[in-house]
DNA sequence: AACGAGCACAACCGCCAGGGA
DNA sequence: CTCCCTGGCGGTTGTGCTCGT
């Protein structure tokens, strides 16, 4: 079609966001709320082309997002998932509400293909190689997905050095579940590694938290009936995530309800990330991921009893099929 | 202490699909 | 019905950091 780019590039800035940046930007989304992201750079000034000023949105500073390093459980899910459905990051994405695409995109990239394909490296050397044909670098029941799918998931997880290494890791359908249930504030673990500003999420949160307190109300209607409280968005998920650790059963706040479903439990049009409609096409695509969907959480649900051992401190939050 | 290699991750780029005019 | 705009996705790149020599 050779359509231009999404903006004129004389004078957009590139490179990291600044907090006055994120600020910028933020305080924008706060009021606006997410979308028409061609408005954004021309009504806040910031040289920032639209597109980028929605992946920064999306991958770093709306509510919901966890940083910080995957857990075992995490690495199973994706590296499950990716078998499943290759590299389709935002369908995987949907199934670990706290991370970004980018993020598991960059993680599977950096990490779990070597490693797997260490492992499978060592596999080969001690073991017979699977039997299934692979697009990638490990095992993907690609025609089987479906009737019948479930035997050869399971041949999938027995062999998959990821899943034997780490007598923690029980079963990805599990996990799943572990997921939904353990929904929570992207910030519980406080483990945000990374020094840089760009990944820091505190610093973020302490910028949010001061300027929110300053910002005027919604002028725009629209943008309020959908626009929860700055402080409930912004403050470091500030107490919400204060009655999971606690171990309560508190129905949760404003924030937690912004936190995205997984796929199964969701319409095409539900709110997304932020109690805002900010995921509609990603939300579509996972249409012809049903059948798989429906198996995980079969299984799932199969494994809720030993979920309920492993998952002590989230096991109060209603699992919502 | 200095340098280079490798790693990690934020950000960018190009393509595609959906929806509205 | 067609065209075009916008947003979303996946692949790739750029840059800063860490570690080893």
């Amino acid at each position: 079609m050779g359509r231009p780019p999404c903006c004129d590039k004389v004078g957009i800035k590139k490179g990291p966001w600044t907090p006055e940046e994120d600020i910028i930007l933020v305080s924008y989304i706060q009021e606006h709320g997410p979308g028409n992201w061609r408005s954004v750079p021309i009504n806040t000034g910031l040289m920032r082309c639209s597109k980028s000023c929605r992946l920064r949105w999306t991958n770093y500073l709306r509510p919901g997002i966890r940083r910080g390093n995957f857990t075992p459980h995490e690495e199973g899910i994706i590296v499950h998932l990716q078998s499943l459905l290759g590299n389709r990051w935002a369908a995987i994405a949907s199934y670990l509400p706290q991370r970004t695409d980018n993020d598991i995109k960059n993680y599977w990239n950096t990490h779990l293909k070597k490693k797997l394909q260490k492992h499978q490296a060592i596999g080969a050397i001690f073991a017979p190689p699977p039997p299934a044909e692979s697009s990638s670098s490990i095992v993907i029941p690609t025609t089987t997905a479906g009737a019948g799918h479930v035997d050869h998931h399971h041949d999938m997880i027995a062999n998959n050095p990821l899943f034997s290494k780490d007598n923690k890791y029980s079963h990805p359908a599990a996990e799943v579940t572990q997921q939904l249930i353990a929904r929570r504030s992207p910030f519980a673990d406080g483990d945000s590694s990374s020094s840089s500003y760009a990944s820091s999420m505190d610093n973020i949160s302490k910028l949010l938290n001061g300027f929110m307190k300053q910002s005027s109300p919604p002028q725009n209607d629209a943008a309020a009936d959908i626009k929860p409280p700055a402080t409930d968005i912004f403050n470091p998920l500030l107490s919400s995530f204060n009655h999971i650790s606690g171990g309560t059963t508190t129905t949760l706040p404003a924030f937690n309800d912004m936190l995205p479903s997984p796929p199964p439990q969701q319409p095409a049009t539900l709110v997304g990330h932020g109690g805002y409609d900010d995921e509609p096409k990603q939300r579509h695509q996972q249409g012809p991921l049903s059948p798989i969907e429906k198996w995980l959480f079969e299984e799932a649900a199969e494994q809720a009893v030993d979920l309920m051992d492993l998952s002590d401190a989230c096991c109060s939050v209603p699992i919502m099929f």
